[in-house]
RNA sequence: GGCGCUAUGGUCAAGAGGCUAAGACGUCGCCCUCUCAAGGCGAAAUCAUGGGUUCGAUUCCCAUUAGCGCUACCA
């Protein structure tokens, strides 16, 4: 055979909405199949019944696809080593739990929530490691029976070894030890008939011939326990890579209080899904170069677990917001086009439904926003004055520039010259402007900046020679004059 | 409490015993400019602490501290 084929997997649970550190890990392992031409795998662990969702789920795939990551094997599209959702493969893992059970590798537990709640506190008292002590384990049929008997139903339980030492060799953390002696026999099947994640995962991942485990690294404590699963099993052990956790701005786990945190609230202010992608990236992963901006192509390309860090990364949205924004710049007028209009129709300003000619100038419109927006939510409040003639003065320092003394005869220039223009495009209008600072010899700044206040209420915004051919001379000088006669200005 | 992971500017990070310790975001300044952006240029700002090892530690080892994770019949 050839050299080993790569295969990784993504396996979600479809607990919620799809969090922003699961796009990670999904990104990382997707990466390392592409560029390595593996296969990419997609499973759901939905073994927790209560929380896990069928909506969730659908959730979840949609956000891969909108992030342009796709999957050889896995839910909906299939594969060999099917079914892809836990829940429907529990006659697989019950094949292997009469086979721990047979060899005595697994045992069945009774121990109630309450007896168990209660051992745990009694050795917290002691100042000892709570685990499972091992109340079971040695129980004979008899007394099974009789447990049974009474109507409890029992767990399963792995029989973990004494004085072990299990080592997890991870990709980006070398080799980690642990004593098996830290960890009591764990339950590996609910009483309920459910396996547990440590025990299905492993099962799973063997059965699927996952080659690369690329995870969080919340699991990495898990994987000695799933190593034994591994012995117990006598399979063959994947490599594992645990890939650092995503951290809010405190520094703590990423949460509602950080803002968003889900694919789908960035997918809704309009993020673009290169710009997400490419921030994920470079969120615990160094290119050789200084390459800050990337395409997925070039992510694949350049991509490589060994540069991946160890520590923790502090999700930065000023960082997300500026690779967003240099996506958001080079996309064509078309694809800008696709990404505002939505929001331009939330905020009410278009219902696209216009007339050709309106359509038109909102194009126009829109267009202009492109150097000033980072994200989609954005351009209807960059493009507000557009929308909305009548408007106040931001604040008093605004109103005050339309109080200067050269105010007049700047407005009664404007008045007179403007209706002339022909056509009423970006180079005249700029031209009329340099005019008027000559005939007033004033300069630009006492020109200019009245014209603004007059016609937006506001000392910042847009090029004055690009609002006012999209304004037209009649909403212009109608917005001036109302201005200037709430200011009282005579001239 | 136990175990584990991590520790370079505010943030993402390069660096792998000897360097003026890259680069990016953000901040500040300058240029462009009517303003705000965009763009260009520049500046300030970092090796958590204490011990070792070594001729020499940001880099290797140990401890401390801090953050995080696991310690569930959640994943």
């Amino acid at each position: 055979m050839a050299k080993e084929e790569i295969r990784v997997r993504f396996a979600p649970s479809p607990t919620g909405p799809f969090h922003i550190g699961g796009a990670r890990s999904a990104l990382f392992n997707w990466l390392v199949a592409r560029k390595l031409g593996g296969k990419m795998v997609l499973r759901i662990e939905d073994t927790d019944l209560k929380r896990s969702s069928r909506e969730s789920e659908e959730n979840i795939k949609a956000a891969l696809k909108w992030l342009g990551m796709d999957w050889d094997e896995g839910v909906d599209v299939g594969g060999p080593y099917g079914p892809y959702r836990q829940t429907e493969r529990l006659d697989i893992y019950k094949k292997y739990t009469d086979q721990l059970l047979a060899e005595g590798k697994a045992y069945y537990c009774f121990c109630t929530d309450e007896e168990l709640e209660a051992e745990r506190q009694a050795l917290l008292k002691e100042g000892k490691m709570p685990r499972y002590m091992g109340k079971c384990r040695n129980l004979t049929p008899e007394q099974q029976e009789q447990l049974r008997a009474e109507g409890r139903k029992p767990s399963i339980r792995l029989r973990v070894p004494a004085d072990e030492t299990i080592v997890v060799h991870d990709l980006v953390r070398g080799d980690v030890e642990f004593d098996s002696n830290g960890i009591g026999d764990f339950v590996i099947v609910k009483s309920d008939g459910i396996p547990t994640y440590n025990y299905a995962v492993v099962i799973d991942d063997s059965l699927m011939h996952i080659t690369h485990v690329i995870r969080a690294e919340e699991h990495l404590s898990n994987t000695p326990r799933q190593l034994l699963v591994y012995e117990a099993l006598g399979f063959k052990q994947p490599v594992f890579g645990h890939i650092s956790l995503i951290l809010g701005k405190d520094h703590t786990k990423m949460s509602k209080r950080h803002g968003a945190t889900s694919v789908d609230q960035y997918r809704q202010l309009g993020y673009l899904p290169e710009g997400i992608d490419n921030f994920l990236a470079l969120l615990g992963w160094a290119p050789n170069s200084e390459q800050e901006i990337f395409t997925m192509q070039e992510l694949i390309q350049q991509f490589s677990m060994e540069h991946v860090a160890k520590n923790p990364a502090v999700f930065d949205l000023d960082k997300l917001n500026w690779i967003n924004g240099k996506h958001m710049r080079q996309l064509s007028d078309e694809d800008f086009m696709t990404v505002a209009v939505p929001h331009m129709e939330k905020a009410g300003f278009m219902t696209g439904k216009e007339d050709t000619a309106k359509q038109a100038w909102l194009r126009r419109v829109i267009l202009t926003a492109k150097n000033h927006v980072d994200f989609g939510a954005q351009v209807p409040q960059v493009l507000s004055m557009y929308f909305t003639d009548e408007f106040d003065f931001e604040n008093a320092e605004a109103a005050a520039v339309l109080q200067e003394a050269t105010v007049p005869a700047v407005m009664k220039m404007l008045f007179e010259e403007l209706p002339k223009l022909s056509p009423v495009d970006g180079p005249n209008v700029k031209a009329l402007f340099k005019k008027i600072q000559k005939t007033t010899k004033l300069g630009g700044k006492a020109v200019f900046m009245p014209i603004r206040v007059a016609l937006t209420g506001n000392q910042h915004g847009p090029e004055l020679a690009e609002m006012v051919p999209l304004l037209g001379i009649e909403r212009t000088l109608k917005r001036i004059q109302d201005s200037l006669t709430k200011a009282g200005i005579k001239f």
